[in-house]
DNA sequence: TCTGGGGTCCTCTGCCCT
DNA sequence: TCTGAGGGCAGAGGACCC
């Protein structure tokens, strides 16, 4: 018998929402939603006034403004996020250095071995919130629980709840503890699972199975035989409660990835490429920022009827030059038929690795043409030093200081920066064009 | 109503090699 | 020389999460 873990779940109360208020006090109270406001914008945060109105996340923002339409409506502001997220880990970790981020506004931290000096777990928990609420002025809620599923489950209960008449605050903490874990877990509805999506559920209704107590009762070679080896032995363990995964403090990235829903579908070819080389562009920047090389190049593209396809390819040598990503990517797009009209593209750097320690792709054309064929387009190779030049002019001056001469002028979507757009497509703005390679 | 962006993980298939 | 089994890897796609 393992000895028992004091796992915790701290998980921001509408975070983006939160930060917004932070800097515009004068919302308080009110229904706010962060999010895309164009044609095929997405709620990307509701405040709880909001979630009366029954706004959610990921929820078309046509229907939120239906439903809601004294909402305020704010486009997210992903860097100031970030920077308050760094603020509230800073915390975390001055608690434990086990603390591993889900996302922005949620993270796991392993407390076991803090409780001698700090006192039992729950109190460790309240002792956070107050934390968070005092040096950053956000609230958040904490699940306590001996692993990460049950912490998980425990902080969904500890938030507050939005109902027709108005928010209800939630208990803050709650914990739950090993011997009462499985009297909790048998309660709740399949899905409450985390794993659990519409695919999924689908699958367990056909079995018979509605609540956490049926799947339990399963045997786990039946789902193995329905979900697969992975899903199926996962979910027959969460049924019982049990999770003996790690809390990890250092997991890299193990992608990097761009895309862009366009505000109208495009089926001009010329256009697309230009939006790949953007795309690719910060695509490189984000690999060189992190350190890595990615092995591995993919597009993804949605077409005007919804239906996505991906393609990918593994050069001979590994790569962080956007232009030669972009290379590789627009060599992909080749091959897909774009005439009806494309809604999505994206690019995506994977099996990131540390660069080798001889300069990698000197030879870049070579270095795409791996196992693909020859490029469409062909870059000329550019030297690290110029590279390095053009980050440290990015760095010191701003993303859209210096850029791809292709790019230069572009309207509209493919003139904004990747990454500052993140809930759908905005209207279309003029900016001015930055500096040229 | 009409579906974002950035990720992770898993499964399946086909190919290559032994 | 041919054939089949099995492993490893790449590529594509699905599902899920926040």
């Amino acid at each position: 018998m393992p000895p028992s873990r004091s796992i915790l779940h701290v998980d921001m109360d509408a975070f983006f929402v939160g930060v917004e208020l932070l800097d515009r006090p004068e919302l308080r109270g009110r229904p706010v939603v962060v999010g895309g406001a164009g044609r095929r914008g997405v709620v990307a945060a509701a405040s709880y006034e909001a979630r009366s109105y029954g706004v959610f996340s990921a929820q078309p923002m046509a229907v939120a403004r239906r439903l809601c339409p004294h909402a305020v409506i704010l486009d997210g502001r992903h860097d100031r996020y970030r920077e308050i997220s760094g603020q509230v880990m800073a915390i975390f970790r001055d608690v434990t250095p086990l603390v591993e981020p889900l996302s922005l506004d949620e993270a796991f931290l392993d407390v076991t071995g803090r409780t001698r000096g700090l006192g039992p777990a729950p109190q460790i928990a309240q002792m956070i919130r107050d934390r968070v609420l005092q040096e950053v002025g956000l609230s958040c809620s904490v699940g306590v629980a001996p692993n990460k599923f049950l912490a998980k489950l425990a902080s969904q209960r500890a938030k507050p709840t939005a109902t027709p008449t108005g928010p209800v605050p939630g208990p803050g903490v709650l914990e739950i503890a090993e011997d009462a874990a499985l009297v909790f877990l048998h309660a709740l509805p399949v899905e409450a699972i985390w794993g659990v999506g519409p695919a999924t559920l689908t699958k367990l209704q056909q079995l018979g199975i509605a609540t956490v107590a049926d799947l339990a009762d399963i045997d786990a070679e039946v789902l193995v035989r329905h979900l697969g080896r992975a899903s199926g032995r996962h979910l027959a363990a969460l049924a019982w409660g049990r999770d003996d995964r790690p809390v990890e403090s250092s997991v890299g990235a193990k992608s990097i990835s761009h895309e862009e829903t366009f505000p109208e579908d495009i089926a001009d070819r010329e256009v697309l490429e230009r939006e790949l080389l953007r795309l690719a562009d910060s695509v490189g920047q984000r690999l060189r920022d992190s350190g890595v090389v990615a092995r591995t190049i993919g597009i993804k593209v949605r077409f005007a009827g919804f239906r996505t396809v991906t393609r990918s390819v593994t050069p001979a040598a590994p790569v962080d030059d956007g232009l030669l990503i972009a290379s590789i990517a627009q060599t992909l797009l080749a091959e897909v038929e774009v005439a009806g009209g494309i809604r999505l593209i994206g690019v995506a750097a994977s099996q990131l690795i540390d660069p080798p320690a001889t300069q990698l792709a000197l030879d870049l054309t070579e270095a795409a043409v791996g196992a693909s064929g020859p490029l469409r387009t062909s870059p000329r190779p550019r030297s690290p030093e110029l590279i390095d030049t053009l980050d440290s002019i990015r760095s010191r001056f701003g993303r859209s200081a210096i850029g791809p001469a292709r790019l230069a002028g572009a309207a509209g979507a493919a003139a904004s920066e990747p990454g500052t757009r993140l809930w759908g497509p905005a209207v279309p703005v003029d900016e001015p064009g930055g500096s040229q390679i």
